[in-house]
DNA sequence: GCCAACGTTGGC
DNA sequence: GCCAACGTTGGC
C-alpha cells in the first residue's frame, strides 16, 4: 500500500466537505506529474492525507482512502465546465482522476509551519522550496512520523 | 530546441 | 495583495 498526500482549497473543497459526502471524485488536476500519479500509480486502498492549502492555516487536516483508481476525468470533455480541456477526448483522454473516500479528520490542522520545523521531514516535497505539487507520493516513515503526531494532538 | 512571455500556485 | 517559483505556450 502506498501513501499519498493531496491539496485542496478548504474554500472550495475542504475536508468538512469530504466528511460530508463520504466519496468525491477528485477532479480539475490539470498537471502532468500528478496526472500519471492518479493514472498509473494510485491504486484501491492507498491512503492519503488531505491537505489544506492557500488559506489561513494551511496543513494537513485528515485522511482519506483510494476509493476508485485512475480513469479519464469527464470535467475536462465538459465544454461549458471550468475544467474544460478542448485537447482531451474522450478517445485519448489527457487528464486522470481518483475517488477518495472519506477516513479521518484530525481535531487540529497540523499546520505546515510544524511540519516545516521538524528534521524527520526535511526531505519530504510539501516543505521543499518552490514545491507546487498538487499531489505527491509520501514515504512510509514520513507517513507514520506525521500520522503519530496527529494521534496526539 | 531555445527561451521570453505569460499564467498559475500558494505561502506570507 | 504581493511575489517567488514553476509550468506551459508559441515564435523563431
Amino acid at each position: 500500500m502506498a501513501y499519498w498526500l493531496m491539496k485542496s482549497e478548504p474554500d472550495v473543497f475542504g475536508i468538512d466537505d469530504l466528511k460530508r459526502v463520504g466519496i468525491e471524485p477528485w477532479d480539475g488536476v490539470r498537471n502532468y506529474q500528478a496526472r500519471n500519479m492518479l493514472r498509473d500509480q494510485m491504486q484501491v486502498d492507498d491512503l492519503a492525507f488531505f491537505y489544506h492549502s492557500n488559506c489561513k492555516i494551511p496543513g494537513i487536516a485528515g485522511i482519506m482512502a483510494i476509493h476508485r483508481a485512475g480513469y479519464p476525468d469527464p470535467t475536462a470533455f465538459d465544454s461549458k465546465h471550468p475544467y474544460y480541456d478542448p485537447k482531451s477526448k474522450p478517445e485519448n483522454p489527457r487528464w486522470y482522476l481518483v475517488d477518495v473516500a472519506f477516513v479521518a479528520r484530525f481535531s487540529e490542522v497540523i499546520p505546515l509551519s510544524w511540519l516545516k520545523d521538524q528534521p524527520e521531514l526535511a526531505d519530504l516535497p510539501l516543505v521543499r522550496r518552490g514545491n507546487r505539487l498538487s499531489i505527491m507520493p509520501l514515504s512510509d516513515a514520513h507517513w507514520h512520523f506525521i500520522n503519530r503526531h496527529a494521534q496526539r494532538v
